[in-house]
DNA sequence: CGTCAGATTGATCTGTGTCAAACCCAGTGG
DNA sequence: CCACTGGGTTTGACACAGATCAATCTGACG
């Protein structure tokens, strides 16, 4: 664990602010009065999922997988979260064991808040209370929405959907390539599918111009097209 | 619109108790000063998807149906509430058109809570804030184990474990029949499939004795060998 | 170089979707 | 009282998307 390269309390903060609009500057201050930020390389395991966790985090930087496993060990991607978002409340809020896993997808730094902190500030602040019914609500909507493309649509049109909604949420270089780094077998594990069927339907959107790909990087040809393809 | 039928404020209030547990009586009263309560008969259509609406619904009593229009205009059913749940209220809360549609799936009794009260109730009270988070965080539970199910088990084992959920959630008569009266197309909505394929699963549940079924009344021989069908 | 994880391609199998026809049953109206 | 109708259910035939298994290839890295 690298200390040397751990953001200041007031960077942090200012990151903060950006989630939680309707914090004030008093309870900011409760929150970052610990400093509980560390450095997580690559694939560190945050919290295994029907274990019992005793605090969720902040994204101070980096990307971090959140998964189920199903049916005879395959992973089941739920989201990736970023710069800005919080994981692992869902558990601590219902005192249950977590119903997901998380894991670092790239390093990443993070800003932990146990749970005594997350409860007590939502106890007691109705503007932290608001803020993360807002996160929990926007999570809900996402997730919605989610089930009804994997059970309507075909495979390809959800790979069109997840490759668009990683440039969205991730960012494309200026040649268009996704900025999050991606295996295959990670794309079928988002997408629920298998990996041989990811790499096929991807060299079939290669030959109709919509992608390009050489390894993990991939580039969104035609986003419009993508678009059109994935129904939306 | 029947009002003979209605119940009175003691009655509702019971039930609101009982979903809003935090909630002080002086709370429970500024909710129940307005009679927002409403008598509507099954296959009412509350909201719709990609409308604003100006309030959410606590089931007094009956069974609403939640439900997104996916690709040619398919349903996905999200979930059936009943007595106790509330419902509609993530759009409120998220400022947003409706992600979802409800309809009354039988003739229901609903409690109307308005938008503004909605959101005053959520800034003000810290009890009901925390109420509504527990509200959402379980419905987000739901939902992600939604997701990998629907993802990586086959048709047959969603049924089995949709006929499980709905024995959980809406009880069996002593015959072992499900209480929930639904179509086998409601039921493929829901499992996100087709019509005939639920058909034919279920008829070879028959043939393996776990289920029995004439028309619309569903029973579950053997739960337990259900379970296990189901991965549970 | 050798190794190993990930990517690719091919061959084959099968669970589900789709289309079409028939059936059952409850309610309607003549 | 009996056709008639229409919604829901059932069954059959068929096609195909996607899973599975096996083999090969690639490229990064020690």
């Amino acid at each position: 664990m690298s200390t040397g390269t751990l953001p200041d309390i007031d960077l942090c903060c200012q990151k903060l602010k950006h989630t939680f609009t309707s914090l004030s500057s008093e309870e900011l201050k409760s929150l970052l009065s610990l400093r509980n930020i560390c450095y997580y390389p690559k694939g560190s395991l945050l919290y295994e999922e029907g274990t019992r966790t005793k605090g969720c985090y902040f994204v101070y930087s980096g990307i971090i997988k959140i998964y189920q496993t199903g049916h005879e060990g395959k992973e089941q991607i739920i989201k990736f979260d970023q710069e800005g978002d919080i994981f692992g409340y869902r558990s601590i809020i219902r005192h249950e064991p977590a119903c997901t896993s998380a894991k670092t997808h790239t390093d990443s730094i993070l800003y932990h808040i146990p749970d005594t902190l997350l409860m007590h500030l939502i106890k007691n602040s109705s503007n932290f209370a608001h803020d993360m019914i807002q996160i929990a609500c926007k999570e809900l909507g996402d997730s919605n929405r989610y089930i009804r493309d994997i059970a309507q649509k075909s495979v390809k049109e959800r790979l069109a959907e997840i490759l668009l909604l990683l440039a969205e949420d991730f960012g494309i270089e200026k040649d268009k390539t996704l900025k999050i780094n991606i295996t295959r077998e990670e794309l079928s594990n988002f997408i629920g599918t298998a990996t041989e069927t990811v790499i096929r339907l991807l060299s079939e959107l290669k030959t109709e111009n919509m992608v390009e790909s050489k390894g993990r990087q991939i580039k969104l040809l035609n986003p419009e097209k993508l678009k059109t393809l994935a129904g939306l």
